[in-house]
DNA sequence: AGCATCATTCAAAGCGATTTGGAAGATTGG
DNA sequence: CCAATCTTCCAAATCGCTTTGAATGATGCT
């Protein structure tokens, strides 16, 4: 059933019909009930590649899974992923999983951009110079950053405040006495741990701590690497007393290794670890449960769902910038060091 | 720049260069290998909407999250989905995220069919009785379903063994001499936890063994669910000396569980956890590393994702059935019940 | 009543590709 | 050299919807 064969069962025109299913004011109240019955009878629903076609709208906003990740989209992205799809589901657009060719990146948005598959796309895991973000300026395709990068041209973001999030745990575990502390950072690369480092050395530095290098790691964030590293550093004497993990992924590899030493979190060893939020690993039910800087994924990708729609509407890139502050939530994996 | 332009800029006519872009034999070559340069020349794609109005297919297939996920689609689902994205992404087809109204489930799929946005779906999350197949069925829209349904209508799907894992890991720990094996499964009412609860009692069953209801326990696989019962089971008298964990998340609960009660895992208590093989969750890395059964949910994402190809080449639905087998990995948390 | 306004509706022109049915030019065979 | 056959290319129709510009009839005002 189209769009020709509604309007003649009805006796209109196909203009009139359109205009009635879509919400137009100049159709009388009257008719426009009785076209949208029998589209509802007849189960017409516009077909959407004409109505794109016509419109020049896609309908569908992309997300382009970075190519180091996109064959591995983790528990982060799946949770961000999920807040973005809950936002769009309602206004009816969809979310285009676009994984990217590795070889060639920037392409790839070519071929979105120019075949107008998407409206925007959203940029994840950006680094400070990110050529990305040029690449789709020039394509004039919409796009918002989920993170930051750090070049000078205007474009919408949304980050969470790692830096401050890190400095406060930091200065934290220096409140309780701490001076060995930790870092389990995330891919030395990407503007988010660049962000993490700064927010960890400023808070050592203010307060006259040294940095010791041997003290920080970065890596993906599977537990795995939380237990190498853990494990490793642990063995050196002095040991540090308290850890900085990157996610609650990490963190459990941190929390086994010191298991395995021997050691007890909460006592002999403290850790603050960053928490996306995920339904499944919650903090507040660990053993002993996990002190944590908090933001939630999904949170963020609904808001930047959010934000997309604004860009559609109309609203200057340049002006969408937001900078999320995290909560610093003290469980009882920081203590005091021990004595001694 | 549209087709009409580029064929206006070599001299043709649209008809040509369409063809000689999608590669008919009509063309001669010399004017294909003009056609081809000018198109990369001038950054020229083909408009997917007018492309797919002109052709009638979609070229995208959809997934539809199931109600109660789609606000959580957690770590399983997003394996799933990446195996998906990964192997559609290949062929140039889109992956488009779906996630239902939950007042309208059957509704949302007719406007995926008749908005003909999607050339498939794949349903994941099946119940025995799953209305959605014959609503798809009628649809005529096609679909695949990751698990079984247990309908008569013929239709394509792809599972894994969940009944004989289960049976195996169950008659593996008897084989080790437990008789109070505690079983945590997935919610009751979808098909892959009737077929693992159906398996775990046809082991016990075989083996002369009683089945006692509060051994069992059923739940989305988070890490709380599988910590609360196992604490609350672990309690009784006589308690279980080995648990089957529905998921590595469950595991981690029952893990704690087991910790918190002064147990160790592996030698006064045993646990098989099912693996659906997250990348950042490695049973191999725990301590004690995990005895698993195993089966890579991405790789059926994968799967899935080539036999949606191959209905859309015309294979017909009904000859799509694939059962997997799973895997039983020992590792260190499967062990003889203490003595006495 | 007469003219301007307003509310409704419609015919037709796109949107940007693919595809059908020829037509022109080149090649072959007798 | 002419008819038959390929090659190679094109004009125009089509996909199903939206939107522009105009027409129609009803209403309001003087």
């Amino acid at each position: 059933m189209k769009l020709k064969d509604l309007a003649q069962q009805l006796g209109l025109s196909p203009t009139t019909v359109s205009r009635a299913l879509n919400g137009f004011p100049e159709v009388s109240e009257s008719t426009r009930q009785r076209v949208m019955a029998a589209a509802e009878q007849f189960g017409y629903r516009a077909n959407d590649s004409a109505r794109r076609l016509a419109t020049g709208e896609a309908g569908a906003i992309g997300i382009a899974l970075p190519p180091r990740q996109s064959l591995h989209l983790g528990p982060h992205m799946s949770e961000f992923l999920s807040g973005i799809a809950e936002r769009l589901a309602e206004r009816g657009i969809d979310l285009l999983l676009a994984p990217l060719d590795v070889d060639d990146e920037i392409s790839a948005y070519r071929r979105m951009a120019s075949s107008r598959r998407v409206d925007a796309v959203i940029l994840s895991a950006p680094k400070p110079n990110d050529p990305r973000i040029k690449a789709l300026t020039d394509l004039e395709l919409p796009f918002i950053v989920h993170g930051r990068a750090e070049v000078a041209i205007p474009h919408a973001w949304l980050d969470i405040d790692n830096e401050g999030a890190i400095r406060r745990a930091t200065n934290h575990l220096i409140d309780l006495g701490h001076t060995r502390i930790a870092m389990i950072n995330g891919p030395e690369d990407q503007t988010f741990a660049i962000h993490r480092d700064r927010g960890y050395r400023a808070a050592l530095r203010e307060r006259g701590l040294l940095v010791d290098p041997d003290l920080i790691a970065s890596g993906t964030f599977t537990d795995e690497n939380g237990f190498r590293f853990a494990q490793a550093i642990l063995e050196r004497s002095p040991a540090p007393t308290a850890f900085l993990a990157g996610s609650m992924m990490t963190a459990l590899g941190v929390f086994r290794a010191i298991r395995s030493a021997g050691l007890q979190l909460g006592r002999e060893v403290s850790m603050i670890a960053h928490d996306d939020v995920f339904a499944y690993l919650n903090a507040d039910n660990m053993v002993p449960s996990m002190s944590t800087t908090r933001s939630s994924m999904r949170a963020a990708g609904a808001r930047i769902a959010e934000l997309v729609m604004q860009m559609r509407a109309g609203k200057p890139a340049g002006s969408i910038n937001e900078l999320w502050p995290v909560e610093l939530v003290l469980r009882e994996s920081t203590a005091p060091p021990p004595q001694g």
